[in-house]
DNA sequence: CACATGTCAGGATCACTGAAATAT
DNA sequence: CATATTTCAGTGGTCCTGACATGT
């Protein structure tokens, strides 16, 4: 005993939070992290795969630079470069031209590990979005994409 | 000088970031959560109204009943009530019926801070949604909706 | 001088785990 | 005994703040 579900599809949620975007935002992200984190097996690779990606596509990069494209701190970059260092998928080196700046370039070993972490990844956004049609995920990262590109338009400081 | 953006639209993003749904709903959720918290002028209230909500919606529940509802977890429903419980919002009462559970009541005091809040999360929401026109806001729920219908079905352990 | 960069130290929130005590 | 509920202690990741030394 101790169910009392009877009449309720198991248990219903709140009307009220159901309806706000943000609830659902971190509900779902949350879903998605753990699927994510299964799919990658140890934590903490999440940053990493960003860092890889984000190496791999703009090229040669100061952090500042990465920092700013991916929208994540420039503190936290400096831990997940040293752990990409010591596992040589990154490498920092002095900027001739500006010596305040690091640039960083990925190694062939990174974007093996890239590829990897690629496709598991993938996998993960497959599995989150599975009950959608291949037309309304396109939708549902369309409608992601505009708000984020709004509200990270003015976030230069 | 230092500042090389020319062509590119301040900054570009990562293609292959921004076309994983997983890492845009934890960026646009990021955002919501910045709003949400400006809003509130404090930190830490997110979980407080969704209990809130949770109790003027569902009645009186056990602290498990509810865990499951929010979809938050039971732990951290703990600290949750206290706080609720010492700013009387929100009061714990043993179950007469299960001596293991705690009946848990909404206050009028509760209810009142539940509609202040209410009316500051929905302000923080279409701030949030503000790019988009109300029926892709709309459809932007419904799919999220979807999605954590889906992944939350059989999660009762 | 003002400003940008990389680095470090630390705090705060959040999701989660594991285990205990109590009751069914 | 197996299970459910409440609670506590603690981990780990992410986000954020402030500060410093160095360079432009």
């Amino acid at each position: 005993m101790a169910d009392q579900h009877a009449t309720e599809p198991v248990h219903a949620p709140s009307r009220r939070l159901w309806v706000l975007p943000s609830w659902l935002l971190n509900q779902v992200a949350s879903r998605a992290n753990r699927l994510v984190a299964e799919s990658f097996g140890r934590p903490g690779v999440r940053l990493h795969y960003a860092v890889l990606a984000g190496l791999a596509e703009f090229g040669p990069v100061s952090q500042a630079e990465l920092s700013r494209r991916l929208g994540v701190d420039r503190s936290d970059l400096v831990a997940a470069l040293n752990e990409l260092e010591r596992e040589d998928f990154a490498l920092r080196a002095p900027d001739e031209a500006d010596r305040r700046r690091n640039v960083l370039r990925i190694t062939p070993a990174g974007q093996a590990e890239l590829r990897l972490l690629d496709a598991r990844v993938q996998a993960a956004a497959a599995e989150l979005l599975a009950p959608l049609a291949p037309s309304e995920q396109e939708q549902l990262v369309s409608l992601l994409q505009r708000v984020l590109a709004h509200h990270s338009a003015g976030e230069n400081r």
